[in-house]
Parts: C-alpha cells; structure tokens; sequence
DNA sequence: TTTAATTTTTGACTTTTAGTCATTTTATAA
DNA sequence: TTATAAAATGACTAAAAGTCAAAAATTAAA
C-alpha cells in the first residue's frame, strides 16, 4: 500500500514547488503583473499543470496569503507569556503585528490585498481552505487572548471576545491598509504621515476602548 | 468668447454622461466583469471616445468612487448640530455611514473597493482628482467635527485632530469591509455574525477609544 | 518482459478585453 | 466656400487567463 501514499506525498510536494515559485515571481513582478506563465517557468512546469493544482490564479494568491498567516500565528504564538494578563497580551500581539509588517513586507502586503476583496472566486469547499479557517487562522489563538483578558478583568466583558476579536482585527488591518496604500493620499491631504505616530494613536485609541471600564 | 465656454460645459456635461452610463453597467454587471465596451454602448459612445475623457478603466471607476464620497459628504453635513458636543456629533456622523451603506450599497460597496487597493492605475495630478482631496472629501469636514469636539473638552485632546481623524476613519472602512466581504468567513468560523451587533461593538470601543480621560 | 490501463503533463489554441491610433466626421475660423 | 482644428470612431494589437486533445510517464496485469 505504500505507493499511493507516496504519490499523494509527491503530488503535496509539486503543490508546495509550485506556491514558491509563485511566491517568488508575485513578490519579484507585483501581484498583478505576475503571470501564470511566468510563475509556470519558475516552477519548471507548464501552464496547464498549474491549473491542476489550483483552479485559476487567485486560489494560488490566497494560498501564498495563508502561509502569511501561519508565518503571522507562529508570531503571535511567542507572545503568550504566563506572567501577562489579557490586555498586556492583547498589546503585544498588536505590536507583533507591526513587527511582521516590517519583517515579512511582501506576505503583509498580500494580507492586506485579501483583507478587502471578496472571495468569489475562490472555492471555499477547498480542504485546503477549510483546514484553514478551522484550525489555523491567527484569529483563533487572538478569540483565546481576548477570553483570558475578559476572565482576569482586564478586558471589558460587555462584548463577547468573537466581536471584540474580530472588530480588533478589523480595525488594525483597516489602518494598516490605510497606512501602506494611502500614503500618497496623506501626501496630498496635506499631512505627510508620520507612520508611527498613527499606530501609536490606534493602540491608544483601543487600550482605553477595549479595557475594563473602572467604575467611578 | 462664447464658444470656448460652451465648449468647455459641453465637454463637462459628456464625461458626466459617461459616468452616468459607467454607474449603470459597473453596477449592474459588477465593477469587475463590466467591460468599457458595454460601457461605451450605453453612453452611445465609442470606446475611443471613453479613454479621451479617462486613462483608463481604472480612473472611470475612481470618478465613481468621487461621486459616492460627494454623497457620503453631504449626509456628513446633514449630522452637523449646533446643539450637541463634538463626541455626539462624531457618534451621527458614523451612523449616518452606516444608513449610507445601506442606502447606496452600490456605491458603499465602489467606495469599500478603494479602500483597500493601490491607487498605482491613477494619475494623482488629474484636477479632478486634486480637487476631491483637497475640498471635498468627507474626511474634511470629520477632521473639524473632532477637532470642535476637542476644544469642547468631550474628545481626548493627546492626539491631533488629524491622526484621530484618519484612524477612525480607517477603523470604521475595517469594520465594514471585514463585515461586507468577509460574511461567508465569519460563517466558516462559526460565527453567523449579526452584523448590527458587529456595528454596536465597534461603535462602544471607539467611544471608550477617543472620549475625554476622565481624571479619576 | 511485454502490454494494457491509468495518471500526469504538456503547450498550442481559444477567448476575452484593455488600450491604441490612423482615419473620418464634425465644428469653427478665414 | 475652403482651410484648420477638435472630437469621435472602430478596426486593430497585445496580453494574459484558462482549456483540452494529445503525448509522456507511471503503474498494474498478463
């Protein structure tokens, strides 16, 4: 039995040739202006086979996103920390966040390309995609955090973790894509932005928007 | 002298034209698979004619895109009230978002599109587009609402008007983009979400983000 | 080992559409 | 009435996504 496993092991393997190749020419030539031809040739294959592993160009895109995210959930994994409550954690993950952008620019950059477009042509019945949702979206381990802070009452308790988590992420991922996309529009606003002093506003806005409200 | 003015309005009336019939097809076909020759064809236009009034695909959806901000402006302008504070008026400036993406989910939906997309395709220098950015975007008249809000004591004056400006903004277009396109996800994840209660968490967290530090 | 069946790969081909530009039409000035 | 300028046309080009009948490679059977 043992030559089934070994092509189903070899057909993950060509998978993965071809998600690195199409990594390198996404991150080379622009995500749109890469093209499946080229991404064939880095991957010494032709066209048509890439089609047997991917059903057209955006499910290959949004498999690269999810390494992003595993590589973002492996950061955010480190900074769990015993001696923390929930908002301390809750900060420090944010702060990862920022550091990941800066780390790995071209998955944050294809993050955020994902964060604002719908998915339709994607297949969401996909086992990759599913196991992905199910099991590995950085989200998961942030709901865990946000839990934790609710029990230990450093985090307000008056919204359910899932809407605190979700809104949290969808706030931060909504300025970060403002930061990186608009920046020539803050140009011509008139306010030359200095970056960090944005993000040092949006942790502080959600620190006192998201902490235990003391009562007075 | 006549001429050259009726000339100019002529030619202002037709590029009207031809956003009107480029609203219809991108909203009825959908802003990816509408074609600039169905465009063309309900201008009663060639498609030569569409790229000597705009560059590209690409800047005829942004004119759009224009158009949806002037609403979104104007519903802005209606929230204003002598009578309230400046957090309150902050607070009916974001509802009268949300009414706005429901009442002119076409051209919400155009806007949200934007948001989080390079804006490489356009020419910055194009006067149309100048002018938006300096005298009608909606982000104009929020930066002098927080800003009133600030000197009337009942938003937190640590952060500058603008950078409080731009990360609510890019906070709230999180949100919304996260709740529009990302519904199916939110299902994947076991989450159903209703969004009305996505909304009112969002609204509780940035009230708490940007109130007043109350001096305990 | 040879042959048949199955799986995988190929790349020429089709289709679609954005964008161009030489030519024609229309409007203005002489 | 003719010349000049401005505006509009649509056939054409180029580029790239996605398809599919045929070929190559692999595995199973005789």
């Amino acid at each position: 039995m043992g030559i089934a496993e070994r092509k189903e092991r070899e057909k993950q393997q060509r998978r993965k040739d071809i998600i690195d190749a199409a990594e390198k020419v996404f991150f080379s030539k622009g995500i749109e202006a890469a093209t499946m031809e080229e991404i064939a040739e880095a991957a010494e294959l032709s066209k048509g086979t890439l089609y047997l592993y991917f059903r057209n160009k955006e499910e290959l895109q949004y498999a690269i996103k999810m390494r992003a995210s595993e590589i973002l959930g492996d950061q955010f994994l480190n900074q769990l920390d015993e001696k923390s409550n929930g908002i301390e954690m809750v900060e420090r993950i944010g702060r990862s966040f920022i550091e990941f952008s800066k780390e790995f620019p071209d998955h944050f950059n294809l993050m955020m390309h994902f964060e604002g477009k719908n998915l339709d042509n994607l297949n969401m019945e996909d086992p990759h995609i599913q196991k992905y949702f199910r099991e590995e979206s950085p989200l998961i381990l942030f709901t865990r955090v946000i839990a934790k802070g609710q029990q230990d009452g450093s985090i307000r308790n008056d919204i359910t973790a899932e809407v605190l988590t979700h809104n949290l992420w969808a706030m931060t991922t909504g300025v970060l894509q403002f930061l990186t996309k608009q920046r020539m529009v803050l140009e011509l606003c008139g306010h030359p932005g200095d970056v960090a002093h944005y993000i040092e506003g949006l942790f502080s806005i959600l620190r006192s928007g998201i902490a235990k409200i003391r009562k007075s």
